[in-house]
DNA sequence: ACCTATTTGTCCGTATGTATG
DNA sequence: CCATACATACGGACAAATAGG
């Protein structure tokens, strides 16, 4: 299943979208150039409000996940070059961020605690 | 002026409000801590959609600019393209990511841990 | 060149929920 | 408890880009 979406979870019904087209991509059921289905017709599958699955792609798109354009639709760009490398690339840039500022370990720590 | 949009432009409102913001914190006009009127009260101003108003600013927090949160409005945290925002900005990215992966708030500590 | 259908983009309005003070 | 303020979701309307006939 492309979609799916739990009407009583407290996640917002746009992040169980876009969670669960990443969760396809990641999972290799979804690839580079295919097509998601338009917002209407995922909206319609669902049962939820169109406004909600754009909300979804907009955000698969500014994470550079899918290609979105009107008229056009969305087309799979990125199959998540992935996992660890990826994470540690940007653990690389904040303990080099955290670096410059003066930042410990712990605030780190601590912030991540808190973003979680 | 704080805001101003132009309704005859071609460009969103929601993004001549973004604008609007980012030109008073780049001119000094609005400084860190200091607080935007709320989005009610914007959209009055502006005669335009408490909405649209409200995606301006979740646009300026997702680029670091404000902290925007529920009940309390939005505080300038911003300009400090090198400090504690920008931290947040990696943090906030490295989460996310970490979530796409499967990744934990352990395996995270753990990460950079060994990075430090 | 034109027309039409599809699809996303923006904006508005309304309702309800949740966090803050 | 109450008022304020943002968050989410739904719905409607129109605009703009795209694709195909």
């Amino acid at each position: 299943m492309l979609f799916s979406v739990d009407p009583a979870s407290s996640a917002p019904l746009h992040e169980q979208v876009a969670a669960s087209v990443r969760r396809e991509m990641g999972a290799g059921r979804l690839r580079r150039g295919e097509r998601l289905p338009s917002a209407k017709e995922a909206a319609s599958l669902l049962d939820i409000n169109l406004h909600t699955v754009l909300r979804a792609y907009q955000t698969l798109r500014d994470e550079g996940l899918i290609d979105l354009r009107r008229g056009r639709g969305a087309v799979v760009t990125a199959p998540d070059p992935t996992g660890q490398a990826r994470l540690h690339t940007l653990v690389a840039e904040l303990v080099a961020e955290a670096r410059r500022v003066g930042a410990t370990r712990d605030d780190l720590t601590q912030l991540i605690e808190s973003e979680f």
